[in-house]
Parts: structure tokens; C-alpha cells; sequence
DNA sequence: TTTCTGACA
DNA sequence: TGTCAGGA
């Protein structure tokens, strides 16, 4: 693992700086973390810390629900994710399932692009 | 002061 | 999701 990737999986923030970082509610971060969505540390007096890859996953969540997924769909969506890499690091060859899943992704993503012009359209994003 | 959990609206 | 309570 690059130096560069493990800066970025240092857990060192805590709620009130993800909160200016991400511009959520700390009742909407730890909502996420309570779903599993992201995987905080704890400090030894029960602090969340976060990294600066789990601020990215935040607003990736965040992104999501706005959209009109479901909690349980971005759970969906993040095991894919992580299967996939789990994938590439092994560098194992695809099977007939794994290709399936990979055009599903495309699929999903080509839909929530779309999604994305039509909430701006309708004024629907804040930033 | 900041953050935590639980609970209610 | 916002907000309040009560504690660390």
C-alpha cells in the first residue's frame, strides 16, 4: 500500500470537523456510521475519527440518498464496490457473474447521471 | 467545549 | 432529520 493511501486512511477527524467538511449534520454522519455505511474509529474516550477516505465515502452516501436511494441500496452498492476491489488486488480473472455485476455498476451509474442533470434541472441540489 | 447515546416529534 | 436531555 502507497504512502499516499495510507494518509488518507488515517482516522485523525473528529464530528466537528467532518461536519464543516462534509456541510451534514452530525446526527446525519453518525446516522451513516450506525448503518454501517462507514468505518469510524473510536477514540479511548468514545470519539468518532474519521478518515480523509471516509469524508469521501460520507458525501458519496450522502450523494446517494439524495438521489432516492435507500440506505439499504447504497449498502448494496459499497459491497459491490468493495468486492470489485477485493477483485482487482487479488488480480483474479472474471467469471461470468462478476461481468454481469460490472455492467449492473454501468448501468447504475449511467441512470444516476441522468438522475443528476434532472435534479438540477428541477433545483433540487443546494451546492 | 465537544461529542456521545437515546428518545421524541 | 432536528433537537433536547444528561453524562463523559
Amino acid at each position: 500500500m502507497s504512502e499516499k493511501v495510507l494518509r488518507k486512511s488515517l482516522a485523525v477527524l473528529p464530528m466537528g470537523t467532518v461536519m464543516k467538511l462534509t456541510s451534514l449534520s452530525s446526527r446525519q454522519i453518525r446516522y451513516y456510521d450506525d448503518q454501517g455505511l462507514v468505518h469510524s474509529k473510536r477514540t479511548s474516550g468514545n470519539r468518532r475519527l474519521y478518515s480523509l477516505e471516509n469524508v469521501d465515502q460520507i458525501l458519496e452516501i450522502h450523494n446517494y440518498l439524495v438521489e432516492g436511494m435507500t440506505i439499504a441500496q447504497v449498502k448494496r452498492v459499497f459491497e459491490k464496490q468493495r468486492r470489485r476491489k477485493a477483485l482487482h488486488d487479488s488480480n483474479q480473472s472474471l467469471s461470468d457473474e462478476d461481468v454481469r455485476e460490472y455492467l449492473k455498476d454501468d448501468i447504475l451509474k449511467a441512470g444516476r447521471l441522468y438522475d443528476d442533470s434532472d435534479l438540477k434541472q428541477q433545483g433540487k441540489y443546494l451546492k
